[in-house]
DNA sequence: AACGCGGGGAG
DNA sequence: CTCCCAGCGTT
């Protein structure tokens, strides 16, 4: 991004802003710091529109640190009432105690990082809106317009699509008032570069925009849909000897937590024969000769998906490295086999 | 990187 | 109904 287009850029948005901002009680005057901080914890996934009506009761109780303060933290969540995440009222209560002790709210990131229920996002809000720095704000409408200007197909949520939305909306907001730009930019993501259904013919930045050029401006700037599992290709090993097959305990925690697991390797692409010869050895699988038969398994969790194959591997009659043990038919009938590994079983067992 | 955490608005 | 929202803290 030119400098001369992140100037026009900021020129366009600071005119679109003028009449079509939207009038929010927290950007009215005056904009102090325990106002924006209030409004921000309250807007942490939680819509503005909505938020708009609770805010003034909120800060009419709570009229500035001090006051939220001396509250009890059964007062504030009454207060907090029907906005949810409960955790942010607690958050914010204790931060107000921290900074009616220190004074006032910092002004530097890592100290404003370091108060409770203040993350990346909020505390840039609070540089940007409340100090008038050029920090912006990553919030989910930051992330979008930017991602969509640049034509970037990434997850938002990767910490490389940030760092790219951050390097073009930095020189953005130098290149007129942070605080104004910053709320222009967060109104043009609610009202125009909206998630679903971008009105990209009235957007006063569309000529910069490469997401729209492309056609699919919906296509950029999304979170990863929640139903779209990662899929890895998995190939799972039925080893056999003459004292049955070889299986263990997985992790007490986690995926398929206490359920037992045969030899297998996953990973995003096709492992090499290297690391199947790896696996066994890690297994203290000695003499171990690959049958050559081959059978197709697969397995879709909520999260993601295996895709593969099982491969019959013979080996010898030895004691296998702990906690894996060979288990004949009497014994497998015995543990609690995941429907993942089912198809370990079958041809024959 | 992936979850859990509330509740509501929009399509 | 599903998706998504001015995210953070924890694992």
């Amino acid at each position: 991004m030119a400098t001369a287009d992140a100037q026009s850029i900021a020129e366009e948005l600071m005119e679109w802003f003028s009449h079509e901002g939207r009038d929010l009680p927290w950007r009215r005057p005056p904009r102090t710091p325990y106002r924006v901080l209030v409004s921000e914890l309250m807007l942490q996934q939680t819509r503005a529109d909505v938020v708009a009506r609770r805010f003034e009761a909120f800060v009419d109780r709570y009229p500035d640190f001090a006051a939220l303060a001396q509250a009890t933290l059964d007062d504030v969540l009454r207060a907090w009432e029907g906005l949810g995440y409960y955790r942010r009222a607690q958050a914010l209560w204790r931060t107000a105690r921290v900074v009616a002790a220190r004074g006032e709210l910092p002004v530097e990131r890592e100290e404003l990082l370091r108060l409770p229920g203040i993350g990346p996002y909020s505390a840039s809000a609070v540089r940007s809106f409340a100090f008038s720095l050029p920090d912006p704000a990553l919030d989910a409408n930051l992330r979008r317009v930017a991602l969509r200007v640049m034509g970037e197909r990434a997850d938002p949520a990767r910490a490389q699509a940030q760092k790219a939305a951050h390097g073009l909306l930095s020189e953005v907001l130098k290149a007129g008032p942070p605080a104004d730009l910053s709320d222009a930019l967060m109104d043009l993501g609610a009202l125009v570069c909206t998630s679903r259904g971008p009105r990209c013919e009235i957007c006063p930045i569309a000529r910069w925009c490469a997401g729209r050029e492309s056609g699919e401006p919906e296509a950029f700037g999304r979170p990863a849909a929640k139903g779209a599992r990662r899929e890895l290709r998995i190939v799972a090993l039925r080893v056999e000897s003459e004292l049955g097959l070889l299986w263990r305990p997985r992790p007490s925690k986690g995926l398929l937590a206490g359920l037992w697991e045969p030899p297998h390797l996953l990973a995003p692409e096709q492992p090499g024969e290297g690391e199947i010869d790896r696996l066994l050895a890690t297994w203290g699988v000695r003499g171990a000769r690959d049958t050559g038969e081959r059978w197709p398994m697969s397995h879709v969790f909520t999260h993601q998906a295996w895709i593969g194959e099982v491969r019959r591997i013979e080996a010898e009659s030895l004691p296998p490295s702990a906690p894996a043990r060979w288990l004949n038919r009497h014994a497998l009938a015995e543990v609690a086999l995941p429907s993942a590994f089912r198809a370990v079983l079958s041809k024959g067992w």
